[in-house]
DNA sequence: CGTTGGGTTGACGATTTTCAATTCGCGTGG
DNA sequence: CCACGCGAATTGAAAATCGTCAACCCAACG
């Protein structure tokens, strides 16, 4: 049986493009990986030479400036594909939350693949232009919300884009990353962050005492948060 | 003679994508429109019906939050195409800045020509990957920059982007938006860019008082400034 | 010649950052 | 099993950048 056949996250992914029958290319031109939390998987600036499918885990990706600042531009989780680009060179970073599974395209099997079905490259085209409106919605954050209807609007995304029904509780949010990772995505420093969560538990808004997973008690109150309502 | 034979920026947008002997067609699904200064072109929200491609002049795009508040994402000039969205509504509003010329499609066309031309989807594929290229170098800058390294980065970018040498002045940088505008794409108020502005003047870095083009002195140093090295 | 829209400048205030101290969580080893 | 140590997170006080409010300037235009 063939790898990419029995992918469990295949309908998830641009692989779901390929036909059955040509899963086996799409298995030989790919190449399985299981990594650690931080390993790092695209260096700013380097050639652009290979692709990866995440399987599994979730991957930040950031831009840096010379001084070490940096800006943490998306969390790619399962399904989402890296590395495009038409410059030679990355022009972002990619480093793992935490243990990642991938799947790895080299650069010419993709053009192949790209020439071979239009579908696949459809699906791109489809996945960037959702990742541009969702870049276009962070510019709104990081341009024009306070650090309150930041942290509400970050809680509030992965509530709904992340189910996370595994355990009982109702409207739980897991949070892989760590505060750094946090603060570099919604352009705040820790200190923000970690003050604006105390907030919203003192508010009633959340609950919980765990560092990387809360559960959210109203919604709604966050939802009016995230898009600029005073209070809620 | 058909329009879009003789269209002068032909080469500059998706349309070369399109053979000579299929111009025809190109011409027949779409629609020229000359557009005064602030006009809409796309009503954030709407139901996605028609896409642009700028022939000249300068568009704003941009997303809102129901108090007001504004984020510009970008500015398309020349060459751009607009309007590409998953969902069936625009993620995003579109207004002129200047006088605007467009090339307009409507959906059914449009999707005839991605179906019949796979180098017109190769060729929006590449265009939306550059503009994700940028989105992410501008949440870089709206996450951690400076209001100072904001401007200057702002600057730096139209210098580089625009070689505007119409007027025999080196290194004129046009700036045909207003300052709200300049202030909701760098995430700062009008007062803050036009300090800002000020000082740079005051430092030597650029000069010239014209409200819509000034001249860069030192291209250096606002490279510097825009990189994140204190003075330059 | 007054009005209007856009731009500049100043004084003050507030949100967020910076700096610093403390606590928490968790794996390691005595 | 518990003490230790280290990184991550929290909390507090002070500082700074940027925003707010307000006055003023300037050019275009009817």
């Amino acid at each position: 049986m063939h790898r990419c056949l029995v992918c469990e996250i295949r309908d998830q992914s641009v692989c779901r493009a390929i036909d059955d029958e040509d899963l086996v290319v799409l298995a030989k031109s790919s190449k399985q990986l299981s990594l650690p939390p931080n390993t790092t998987l695209i260096e700013e600036g380097s050639a652009a030479t290979a692709f990866f499918n995440v399987t599994a885990g979730t991957v930040k990706l950031f831009k840096s400036l010379p001084d070490g600042r940096r800006q943490i531009t998306g969390f790619a989780d399962v399904g989402h594909f890296l590395g495009l680009t038409n410059a030679g060179t990355y022009s972002f970073g990619a480093e793992t939350v935490d243990t990642v599974q991938v799947c790895r395209f080299m650069r010419p099997q993709l053009e192949t693949l790209l020439a071979d079905y239009p579908q696949f490259e459809r699906r791109l085209l489809a996945e960037v232009t959702d990742e541009l409106a969702e870049a276009q919605e962070q510019m709104l954050l990081l341009g024009r919300k306070t650090a309150r209807e930041r942290v509400a609007s970050f809680l509030l995304a992965r509530m709904i884009h992340r189910p996370c029904q595994t355990t009982g509780e109702e409207n739980r949010v897991s949070l892989p990353m760590t505060r750094v990772d946090i603060a570099d995505y919604l352009g705040l420093t820790i200190e923000t962050v970690s003050r604006t969560i105390s907030a919203l538990r003192r508010d009633h808004i959340i609950t919980g005492t765990d560092h990387h997973g809360i559960r959210v008690l109203s919604p709604s109150r966050l939802q009016g948060l995230a898009s600029g309502q005073e209070n809620a």
